[in-house]
RNA sequence: GCUCAUAUAGCUCAGUCGGUAGAGCACUUCCUUGGUAAGGAAGAGGUCACCGGUUCAAGUCCGGUUAUGAGCUCCA
């Protein structure tokens, strides 16, 4: 006879087996009506799941947490419901809780349009209304694979087939006239949905996620357990909106993009400026940490192609050209094979590893259509790449080294929580188990050694060798791989590339370490105008002040005191326009001037400077040289 | 690459039923010389993305191309 412990530690002991809900009931009438699901033994199950032994059960409610993935998916199976109640001969596949909502996938010869956005809402809202009791059936395989081959769901039939183990119950969840296969578990009934849901957007999406199949319709919806919350999250979105980097680039006169070059960023002479400061930090932060610098021809002939592999495994991908002689030349779509080149290049001893070389080059990738997006996916972008090559001893120190240099830069910039991804061997790969073996726990030990934690994805690595991903996430909530740090068995093969060591003997194979921090300059400029909402600190404003005069009479000391800040370093324009001061404030606050330097007759008389920062805060008024040590000492002050 | 949507002035957008294009901001000139988030007036600015079709007539309807957006797939 069940022995209930509940979350609270106390205990109900009931002398035959009984559902969630007459546990609820046993507790309160109250908590039987709030009910949405139960969990048992750590387990998420209907309030008509009955306990037969003893267990942990908790009950849920709309305040838990987990009612939220339950509210999302319940609404998914509405939605399915009101869209094959509106649209007859739409067939369903599948309609899991996301992230902030849920969407459906439906197979429909004729597309949605955002009309029928709203007409499928209007009737999910009935459909809530009409509180139809969520009934849970379990099905003989068979049985059921006819009964949805019978209506034409042949998707469901197919997940049948393929998806549900041959261990594993069919079951059914009914509402009403209409009925789904589902793992489960769902609401009481339709009524206790919560009318806190939107439908958010279409799209198409692959059926089973794979581009061969045939394409299907997705609805994305966004669902809370109240109106209030999802009023919050509606309110995050269009606040994330005013972040995108697309906008503040425009707005801030950063870059643009052009027809003529898909995917190629034209950057603007203040977006130029950030692209250089960072580039101008990496660098720095390189040289300190014993890196060397090197560059490397950006076209080269299709035989270095052939030999690293990529004209047979990454054509599609790359640019070519072809000259008067017929001789084709690549665009590098990668750094490594023109390092290995340099590698290769003179006789290498082991005195000179670990040999740390870095090179800002810029790749090209003929990257499909649909993948750009603005700053974050472009075809040509710059990567701070380098290859460290080293002695199988040194490879973990050096794993370590790489990874608190990425972690310490990106605190600079603000990013305190990354995730970090070990990917390990896939199925097609090169190299003996043994050396993965040795690789792979090279990079885990590392990470352990400095107590990270990490997320493993097993069979991810690349073919060549496992690899860690350091991942920010944006202010959208998008992931952004940005650091990487690969083990690269395949191209010191195919360079042959040796040192001599210490016996003398030439034919040791160096260890390759592929490391990229910021990644791509260009993702990771996009990156931090969305972190900064385009309010970069000090250091990094491609307009550090901005000298606002109040009539014509200052602009001969506004000029001086212009090339006074140029010459230790301030980046300062000046605005002598024929306008009001408050007109140059608000301009110059819009575009983010860290500072706003007023100048008026008082100012020039006593060689003074009237400071006002970005955020409207009066710094007073002050000599010349002591806004200088101000502003010095913000850029000092990186964090 | 796939699905759907979008493309009008530098930017943000309006343009009804098919009848030769409009606003605000920005820009130029003039007036205004002012003290911390928009002073005033006038002017200039468009092959309505591109190619084709329907029509007496296309920014508007249809087809294609290109680009962009949201997703999907990809991201050695």
């Amino acid at each position: 006879m069940p022995q209930l412990t509940l979350p609270d530690g106390s205990s109900r002991s009931f002398d035959h087996p009984v559902s969630v809900l007459d546990v609820a009931a046993d507790i309160g009438p109250g908590l039987a009506k709030a009910a949405l699901a139960g969990k048992v033994d750590g387990h998420m199950v209907d309030t008509s799941f009955v306990i037969e032994g003893d267990s942990d059960v908790a009950i849920i409610t709309a305040k838990s947490d987990e009612a939220l993935e339950l509210i999302r998916h319940d609404a998914a199976h509405v939605m399915a419901q009101a869209v094959q109640e509106l649209f007859p001969g739409t067939q369903v596949t599948i309609g899991p809780a996301i992230e902030d909502g849920f969407y459906y996938d439906f197979a429909r010869a004729e597309p949605f349009s955002a009309d029928d956005l709203a007409k499928i809402e209007a009737r999910m809202q009935e459909i809530v209304d009409r509180d139809l009791p969520i009934t849970r059936e379990v099905w003989e395989r068979d049985e059921a694979k006819r009964i949805f081959g019978d209506i034409g769901e042949r998707y469901k039939v197919e997940i049948i087939d393929d998806i549900i183990a041959e261990d594993e119950e069919v079951s059914v969840y009914r509402q009403g006239e209409w009925f789904d296969v589902c793992r489960g578990p769902h609401l009481p009934s339709t009524g206790k949905l919560p009318k806190a849901f939107k439908l958010m957007k279409l799209a198409g999406a692959y059926w089973r996620g794979n581009s061969d199949n045939e394409t299907l319709q997705r609805i994305y919806g966004t669902a809370w357990r109240d109106k209030k919350e999802l009023k919050a999250y509606l309110h995050r979105l269009e606040e994330a909106e005013k972040r995108d980097h697309r906008k503040l680039g425009r707005k801030l006169d950063l870059f643009h993009f052009s027809d003529e070059a898909p995917g190629s960023v034209f950057w603007h002479p203040k977006g130029w400026t950030l692209f250089r400061l960072l580039l101008e930090y990496m660098r720095k932060r390189q040289d300190d940490a014993g890196y060397v610098e090197v560059n490397t021809p950006d076209v080269m002939d299709r035989s270095l192609w052939e030999t690293s592999g990529h004209w047979f495994n990454y054509r599609e991908n790359m640019f070519s050209t072809q000259t008067e002689d017929e001789r084709v030349f690549a665009l590098k779509p990668m750094n490594c094979p023109g390092s290995v080149s340099m590698f290769a290049q003179g006789l290498k001893s082991y005195r000179d590893l670990p040999l740390r070389m870095a090179e800002f080059g810029k790749v090209h990738r003929y990257e499909p259509s649909g993948a750009l997006l603005g700053l974050m996916r472009v075809r040509h972008f710059t990567q701070d790449d380098a290859h460290i090559y080293c002695t199988e001893d040194q490879m973990e120190q050096e794993c370590i080294d790489v990874v608190a240099l990425v972690l310490d830069i990106y605190k600079d910039f603000g990013f305190e929580d990354v995730v970090i991804k070990l990917s390990t061997r896939p199925e097609k790969r090169i190299g003996s188990d043994e050396v993965w073996d040795r690789l792979e726990g090279a990079l885990s030990h590392a990470l352990e050694t400095m107590g990270l934690d990490y997320v493993l994805y097993p069979g991810e690595g690349a073919f060549y060798g496992p690899k860690l991903e350091f991942v920010l996430r944006d202010a959208i909530g998008r992931d952004w791989q940005c650091g990487t740090l690969q083990v690269d068995m395949n191209l010191p093969e195919r360079f042959d590339i040796t040192y001599v060591d210490e016996t003398g003997g030439r034919d040791r194979r160096p260890v390759m370490l592929h490391r990229a921090l910021f990644g791509s300059l260009e993702r990771f400029t996009g990156i931090l105008i969305e972190h900064y909402e385009g309010k970069f600190p000090v250091w990094l404003s491609p307009v550090q002040a901005a000298l606002l005069t109040i009539t014509d009479k200052q602009d001969a000391y506004a000029r001086d005191v212009e090339q006074r800040l140029r010459q230790r370093g301030i980046r300062v324009i000046s605005d002598l326009r024929n306008e009001k001061v408050g007109f140059k404030i608000r301009e110059h606050t819009m575009q983010a001037v860290p500072y706003l330097l007023v100048v008026g007759d008082r100012e020039v008389e006593n060689g003074e400077l009237a400071v006002r920062s970005r955020g409207g805060e009066d710094l007073g008024t002050m000599p010349v040289d002591d806004f200088i040590a101000h502003i010095e000492q913000a850029v000092e002050e990186l964090r």
